[in-house]
RNA sequence: UGGGGCGUCGCCAAGCGGUAAGGCAUCGGCCUUUGGAGCCGACAUUCGUAGGUUCGAAUCCUACCGCCCCAGCCA
């Protein structure tokens, strides 16, 4: 397992700090932590975050890390989701070993603590409606009012809590809550509810239960029949806290787990909401949860991240409990340098312009020989066929070119990469004056990218032999949202959409070897990108997805020139 | 206006009484057979504000200001 990245394995933070303490001062003899998703949707980035801290932690002070399903309500949960949780998990490169765990599995152990509850005088079955325990609760600044029903005796609770079990009675009729404190400035502890009847099936227990423990209810108690002695979670999940400690403390569970809270991870032109993902795909926005463009671990994975890219990216941005967002930038930075170091380089041209190489002899062909990495040598080389016509890309030409431009254009040299110097002598129209081919000549002594004489020339193309060139569909990303802050300044959200977030090119070239890149490799075409074969490809029909750009000074040049003269 | 948190560079984030790490972004320069990568340099006299304690404060105290979370039988 790779988990100890540089980066996230020098950094500190808080909940290091925390654990690093409690192991020297003997508080606890190791590390247990847990990650806990619900079933309800696929994970996400920020999910990511939590892996990579809660793994990251048990793995750091050698201890261990559990992956428990908090299946607490079967209404939203589903068996898929179970599944691609794990499988996300695992791709993100942790094991959680034997330790899977659901928290349906202790349903059974959880009820008896109700009972356990009731006969301590700390529950009560109430019969208020939903809305009228809303009302009963109060408000923020005003304390709410004690249920009629609070003060029944522990047998009648008792009677009623199991009838609520044997199916007698239906969805919302009645609740079982704590009995703790309607007044208290947290409203938390104005009795929360405990169990609820749900008439549904569950992923994982069928219809063995017809009442489900809240979360409140559920968490803590997992976390100690666990053994979990850090159970780390959210900011939002700060005010739950005392009443975590309440049933810990009133409850004869075997451990002694505590919460700590940090803050969730946020990222510009990103939204990390499980309800708005869910409605992304629902409405078919995108075209499912692994649609490149979305944030999630297998949209990440489709669209070529590698997770490397993902854990580096977890380790810089620490972790803290401050609000914050992050600017996708830092992702984008933490993925390109895993890429730049591994992706092996290759030649595809996206939008083309044909070149015809005059002096080059009809009907001939050559291979050139490819570095496969410029920054790993062992990555070796490769043969690519040269001939006398060849792909470029269009906007690698220009008929009149401005001051900064340093690739083709009528009159002038330039390196094809690791093949010949060319020069450009014609540029051939059709009648609506497009520009369809340019005619060139090559010199035969600069074979390889260099002249003898030491000519220099300004820049490099890449390239495409017309006649070996194998087509492909390339489909390019960009963010989803066009916005930094999707919904910010009461926008909605979905106005905030980017109507460019995909461009699909069907016209492209890519050199022969690609015909046979495997699915989740990720490959530099040089000079445009990261690319990765989508699983839309077939055996004749090839599919790429841009993973990212490269960082592109010419482009950041037309940008600004663009902004200037706007 | 109840309760709980948080405020250090454009964005993350170290710092835990001894005189502001690092990363991203940005801007210069070098180098380059990817306008990529790499290299070099610049980038907070100041830590939400105002007072106080101290030889010394981002770190301690007080007050104020701003932002976030909580009124699901969601998690």
């Amino acid at each position: 397992m790779d988990n100890d990245t540089a980066s996230s394995s020098e950094r500190s933070d808080f909940v290091r700090d925390i654990v690093a303490a409690d192991l020297r001062e003997g508080r606890i003899d190791s590390v247990v932590t847990r990650f806990p998703p619900e079933p309800n949707g696929y994970l996400h980035i920020g999910h990511a975050k939590s892996i990579c801290l809660n793994f990251g932690v048990a793995n750091e002070f050698g201890g261990r890390c559990h992956l428990r399903f908090d299946d607490t309500n079967p209404v939203k949960e589903e068996q898929e989701y179970i599944d691609s949780i794990e499988a996300d998990v695992r791709w993100l490169g942790f094991d959680w070993g034997e330790h899977l765990y659901f928290a349906s599995d202790y349903f059974e152990q959880l009820y008896e603590w109700a009972l356990h509850l009731i006969r301590e005088g700390k529950a009560y079955v109430d019969d208020l409606a939903a809305d009228e325990i809303r009302e009963y609760r109060g408000t923020l600044t005003e304390p709410g009012r004690e249920s009629p029903w609070r003060e029944r005796s522990a047998e009648e609770n008792l009677d009623l809590f199991e009838r609520m079990r044997a199916g007698e009675f239906e969805n919302g009729s009645r609740v079982l809550r704590a009995k703790i404190d309607m007044a208290s400035g947290n409203i938390n502890f104005r009795d929360p509810v405990v169990y609820r009847i749900l008439h549904s099936t569950h992923p994982r227990t069928g219809d063995a239960w017809c009442i489900y423990p809240s979360y409140d209810f559920a968490h803590g108690q997992s976390d100690a029949i666990e053994g979990v002695t850090h159970s780390v979670c959210t900011l939002e999940f700060q005010d739950h806290r005392p009443l975590y400690e309440w049933f810990i403390a009133n409850l004869p569970v075997p451990s002694q787990p505590h919460q700590y809270e940090f803050a969730r991870l946020n990222l510009t032109h990103t939204v990390l909401s499980k309800r708005v993902l869910l409605r992304l795909v629902k409405e078919a926005y995108v075209r499912g949860w692994d649609d490149p463009r979305m944030p999630t671990l297998s949209g990440i994975r489709r669209r070529g991240f590698p997770a490397e890219g993902m854990r580096d990216f977890a380790g810089m941005i620490g972790v803290a409990r401050a609000d914050s967002v992050v600017e996708v930038e830092m992702l984008e930075h933490a993925v390109r340098s895993v890429l730049n170091r591994t992706a092996l380089r290759r030649f595809a041209v996206l939008d083309p312009l044909k070149v015809v190489i005059d002096n080059y002899p009809e009907g001939s062909s050559e291979d050139m020989e490819v570095t496969n990495n410029p920054e790993d040598p062992s990555a070796g080389t490769r043969q690519v066929p040269f001939s006398r016509e060849l792909w470029i890309e269009r906007d690698d030409f220009m008929e009149t070119p401005p001051k900064k431009f340093f690739r083709l254009s009528p009159g002038r040299e330039v390196r094809l990469r690791s093949a010949y110097f060319i020069t450009c002598n014609e540029v051939v129209k059709d009648e609506e004056g497009n520009i369809v081919e340019l005619r060139c000549t090559y010199d035969p002594e600069s074979r390889g990218g260099s002249s003898p004489d030491g000519r220099k020339v300004k820049a490099t193309l890449h390239w495409v032999s017309a006649a070996h060139a194998v087509p492909a569909e390339v489909r390019l990303y960009d963010h989803l949202f066009a916005s930094p802050f999707p919904g910010s300044g009461g926008r909605d959200m979905f106005d905030d959409l980017n109507p460019d977030s995909e461009t699909i090119l069907g016209n492209c070239w890519v050199e022969p070897s690609l015909a046979r890149l495997p699915i989740g490799e990720t490959i530099q075409f040089e000079r445009l990108g990261y690319f990765c074969v989508d699983p839309d490809s077939t055996s004749d029909a090839l599919v790429f997805n841009r993973t990212l750009t490269l960082k592109d000074a010419w482009a950041k040049l037309q940008a600004q020139g663009r902004q200037n003269t706007a």
